[in-house]
DNA sequence: AACTATTTATAAGA
DNA sequence: TTCTTATAAATAGTT
């Protein structure tokens, strides 16, 4: 309906194309307005153009949300998110539930809210629990100090035998070459010194292995994630 | 455009009306495709009858559900409901997350899933932690205990009371009636049963209280609700 | 934004 | 409902 016929596919001048949007966009409106005043229809016409500007007509006394409601209604349930919300509502609920639960639970095994409501049964069947708990723990405890003992045992002989390694070592090198023992005449501390080099080394193999003994034992103690309160 | 020019308001003959609705609801509908197509616009167009009956155009390629999403989005979150989802959501992950810690925490002291991770420093930590929770749980056992021993003495004590008041009464009014010794002279048996009225009261009311206590002592015993494994 | 030749939609009738 | 057709309305291309 125009000067000449037009066929139904992409406008691919821009300019044309946004006017050509306006005008029919006009008409769309107009009729869908007298569609709802000649048969008191409700209409619900939304539309984004191609930049995205979005253009609405919703008949007199309706709305669009109501459109949705009975949209929903009448499309019996097919369900736009319905379903889904109520299950993620329901989903929420049960999540706090254990939630509470777990943490009534935690605040029992710690001793607190005594009070509310445990009876001597459930107090001495919780104690009892405990105890069996806490057995696995030392268990734990000592599997873990066990290990630890062991691996540095380990590294202390190591360290031992290549020390006696090493003295033998020099005590052949001082009989081979006696002239070792007097090359520095000058200073007989320092020869001296050399004598007791080994065992100097031994000292500080020691006490290396000891500070590291002692940096875990000092490591600054973080409690377990502490949750009960939160 | 038909024959004749028409004023636009409601059709009153419902067949007309009818009539107009099926065809103008087609012309729109044509018009909102040709729409679609030539501007590459996104059309939404949800009708009802006044019979409540549904038709729909929507462009191809697009959703009622996008429809709504965009709607809002351009409406600025003047919010259907997207902003309140989203925040579902999120809590939804949140609660996920507390859950899994309390439940890591409560293997934690229950003595499982110790191989996963703990340190000894926590696991020392944890001991400890445990054995002053356990203490606390002693403590709470014994004041739970004492208080039903408490309970039960006063009961007792009450008992053993008015029983000494029974036979008092007893002992008077056989004084004051002693024909009510000899009442039933024909049966021996039955005076002696008189006379033996009240300690067997006695016994009876201490085997109550006995059963009573069993009672409570043997209850089914229950574990606090175990979760530990859910 | 107006104009207008033409196409399209549709009211009334069958 | 569908078809027909005279006529009203919409609009493509132009100014």
């Amino acid at each position: 309906m125009g000067r000449g016929k037009i066929e139904i596919k992409l406008i691919e001048n821009p300019t044309n194309r946004q006017v050509t949007y306006s005008k029919r966009r006009n008409g769309i409106f107009k009729k869908a307005h007298e569609l709802s005043v000649l048969c008191d229809a409700k209409v619900s016409l939304i539309m984004f153009s191609k930049n995205n500007k979005m253009h609405e007509y919703i008949s007199p006394g309706f709305t669009t949300k109501k459109v949705l409601d009975q949209y929903q209604k009448t499309l019996g349930d097919i369900d736009l998110w319905h379903s889904h919300y109520e299950k993620m509502l329901e989903n929420l609920k049960k999540l706090k539930d254990i939630n509470h639960k777990l943490r009534r639970q935690i605040r029992h095994r710690i001793g607190e809210g005594m009070d509310d409501d445990l009876s001597f049964q459930q107090l001495r069947s919780l104690e009892e629990d405990m105890v069996s708990s806490i057995g696995k723990i030392r268990e734990r405890k000592f599997h873990v100090i066990k290990t630890r003992t062991d691996t540095c045992k380990k590294k202390v002989r190591s360290l031992e035998q290549m020390n006696g390694n090493l003295l033998l070592e020099l005590k052949e090198k001082c009989v081979i070459h006696p002239q070792f023992l007097l090359h520095d005449e000058g200073d007989p501390e320092s020869a001296v010194a050399q004598a007791n080099g080994a065992s100097n080394l031994y000292a500080f193999c020691q006490h290396h292995t000891h500070l590291n003994l002692q940096h875990h034992g000092d490591d600054p103690g973080f409690k377990i994630d502490d949750l009960r309160l939160a």
